[in-house]
DNA sequence: TAAATACTAAACTGTTTAGTACAGTATCTA
DNA sequence: TAGATACTGTACTAAACAGTTTAGTATTTA
């Protein structure tokens, strides 16, 4: 059902893999440190080592080209769910946070923050699929742990999706929107460390 | 010592200053809701009903235009810190954050966001000021207030700063950054009532 | 009234951009 | 080997855009 094989049987020279790689690594640089109106394509060819003519053929256009980088960060980017934490709730929340710090520090998901902010009025549908994939799912990931927590009567918690925003803005919040609005950091990894241990404490206080 | 101080004595005809409000209020439309780069002059010079040559008469060019609309727009949003708050702990969090929801509800001020954040690579200098008369101005006056608080001893708090980021982005992180990319809100003016009620208990709890 | 400046409309420059066309070459499958 | 498709390089189109110029008109102060 996929787009290669709903076409006729492929005859002559294939499309090469490698320059659909390269044109999208060099097009995720160049959207995501220019922003969509200023990306050029004739940029991203040049950098891709490939000629435009050979963009077009690969993507309908610039907006698709767009689509396919955001889609392909998004996916490479996201908060695993999956990643092993701690039973403890203290830990277990200190962990994630630290996972949350590393993933705030990469200049791509910063990048992509600010583009699709930027982007959202134009581009509700990137700014959606961003969304679901990036913030939602890492405060799914602390509501599900969360709400294991509550299972077991470690936590009380009523609600767990609210608990995890709030644990999350609490832990993150002005780091992320100093980062995005991209304003020096205040703090370096190390008082991170220490301002992750405080909170975690004060937001366990309210749930014991 | 203004610049129009600064010339020699006015002669002839002097620059209409309906005319600059009219060209800052459509360059403001123009650029907040198209971004920098997809903003044309043409089309604020026509919103404006004044000719092309009348905006290069006013403004140095279109960097000029947008640094002028930024500080109009950011000076007529400051987050007022003189405004009347209760002197009770709760009271006045709970007024502080109801006037947060209405800045964060305001089109203009989520589309300065918006455009702050994706221009900030390029206009590093307009997303300094906008901080700082943004939300900087907003964590100081809860700051402030707090620190207020607690030199009556009627909160035990070391850090009102840290306290007050903390405070803020507990009852608007998430609506703060689901407005900025535009998904739609999850609560209703009633639900943010009762979220603040309740996100202030827990606030105080953390520091009575 | 005269000098000075503001403003308009329109044309114009020079640049950049997305996207296309084409002729030639390279690489694939059957 | 032959047919098909990929890819290159270059040139091109058509449109948009920032910014300038000009010639003429309007409005101000002295």
């Amino acid at each position: 059902m996929s787009s290669k094989e709903s076409k006729k049987v492929a005859t002559g020279r294939p499309k090469s893999e490698e320059k659909r790689s390269a044109m999208l690594y060099a097009a995720g640089c160049e959207f995501l440190t220019k922003g969509y109106e200023a990306a050029s394509i004739d940029a991203i060819a040049e950098m891709a080592g490939v000629s435009k003519a050979t963009v077009y053929s690969h993507f309908k256009g610039k907006e698709d080209l767009f689509q396919n980088v955001i889609k392909g960060k998004v996916e490479s980017y996201a908060f695993d769910g999956e990643h092993k934490v701690s039973d403890d709730p203290r830990e277990g929340l200190c962990q994630i946070a630290m996972r949350l710090y590393e993933l705030l520090n990469d200049d791509d998901v910063i990048n992509m923050h600010r583009v699709v902010v930027g982007e959202s009025m134009r581009h509700h549908d990137m700014a959606e699929l961003f969304y679901k994939n990036g913030p939602q799912k890492t405060l799914d990931t602390i509501a599900h742990f969360l709400q294991g927590q509550a299972d077991r009567k470690r936590l009380h918690i009523d609600n767990a999706n609210q608990a995890a925003s709030q644990y999350m803005y609490m832990v993150a919040g002005e780091m992320l929107m100093r980062s995005m609005m991209n304003l020096p950091m205040k703090m370096k990894k190390k008082d991170f460390v220490q301002h992750v241990e405080n909170t975690t404490s004060q937001f366990l206080s309210l749930y014991q």
